[in-house]
DNA sequence: CCACAAAATGAATGGGATTCATTATTGTGG
DNA sequence: CCACAATAATGAATCCCATTCATTTTGTGG
């Protein structure tokens, strides 16, 4: 802890850079990680690395550049070796749930990246070069490859998206009783999960279907 | 079309009163149609219905209100009537079509859903009413509906996101190069994907895989 | 050595959502 | 029937944010 100097800089280009695409990178994500999405702010940023917001701007376009470079490193924390060494529904599964995992903690990073070109995001091409490549030497077809990463992701995401939801998310409050089927089949289903989050049941039944499916595609066209 | 008034009203309540959470929700839903929503600002409502945005304070408790509104009347442009005639299977597809097409266009709210209690909801449970009618009378375990559902939905969701996205979201650019098994992939389904949108592709692959897949286990358990 | 690019500061700018004091009207309990 | 609370407007103000701009300083390539 160094005592609060205020901004003991004065205008114009310092002897050595301050800033830097990395530095940025590393606030942004500090920051995340102690007050989440609500707290990124570039002002805040800026404070972080004791610099003026309008510094930022020599490095980064705009607040949207630099969730990409955020984006682009989260990728880092998913875990996709299990394609190196086990079997092709295996090494889903365990990157499936990896993948989720991190995004879940970076809910709001989703509608982000869906929109995202991933030209210049090398970390995340890194993950789909070795995921497109679990697949080929699992034996699919190549024009499949693809679209079955996508349905995959989009899987992931939403479901991402559910971890971040309250538990009471079915509560139909005063409304019960005119949505009788669906409210006891939600009963039911909190009952029936026991100590597993609900989200949990939901990600679990939906990736093995879609795994199971995938399969059974790729079997019937070969 | 009126002569602009700028705003013809005195300060003070008005004899009849002209604001209401169902006037509110129109004018939202008519300002996303025209400018999308970006433009969905509280003081673009205001000035739709030419009122003060103050005084939609008096209605709304905020913008996140104006926005729950505004889903659970977008729920009721899905269609889910199939599951009324149709089998299992083919209720579920056309559903999920319509489903994905309906929140491709209201992309912005599936974050905001996500989090959204369905209390006070009441078109948005009408619908589960009739998804968890429709999977009962399929013979569905009453505690494995709801976790399906889920899984249905987050894929739903994420790929209606996924509809946003631009067509060249996968250009690998400069770096194609490094990641070659990848950008081949890319290339081999775009080239046979044909007319079909990617996200058309991966949106049928990844159903009928997730359909064919929660059936097997299904069929297993009963 | 000098012109220009790069990288800071600090002071706007222009939106946003939301709050508050004020005012006028309505409906209601005594 | 009437005082009065609740309701529902206005308009001004607040606070935050992203972003821009003029200015200053420093590094660097020709």
């Amino acid at each position: 802890m160094t005592t609060a100097h205020p901004t003991p800089r004065r205008a114009g280009r310092p002897p050595r850079s301050v800033l830097s695409k990395e530095r940025i990178t590393a606030a942004a994500l500090a920051l995340i990680a102690a007050e989440g999405y609500e707290g990124l702010t570039m002002s805040a940023v800026a404070r972080r690395l004791r610099v003026a917001p309008s510094a930022l701007y020599n490095h980064a376009a705009s607040k949207q550049e630099v969730l990409r470079w955020v984006q682009d490193h989260v990728m880092t924390m998913v875990d996709f070796s299990a394609f190196a060494v086990e079997p092709w529904d295996e090494a889903v599964r365990q990157w499936a749930w990896s993948y989720r995992e991190v995004f879940a903690r970076h809910a709001p990073l989703i509608p982000v990246i869906a929109v995202l070109p991933v030209t210049d995001a090398a970390e995340t091409l890194h993950m789909y070069e070795e995921v497109a490549r679990g697949f080929a030497a699992a034996g699919w077809p190549e024009e499949r490859i693809v679209p079955s990463i996508v349905a995959l992701e989009s899987f992931i995401y939403g479901s991402a998206l559910d971890v971040a939801a309250p538990g009471d998310i079915f509560d139909s409050g005063a409304l019960a009783d005119d949505f009788p089927v669906f409210t006891s089949a939600v009963r039911s289903a909190s009952d029936a999960a026991g100590a597993e989050r609900a989200a949990d049941a939901a990600f679990r039944a939906g990736l093995d279907g879609m795994i199971a499916g995938l399969r059974q595609q790729l079997a019937a066209h070969s």
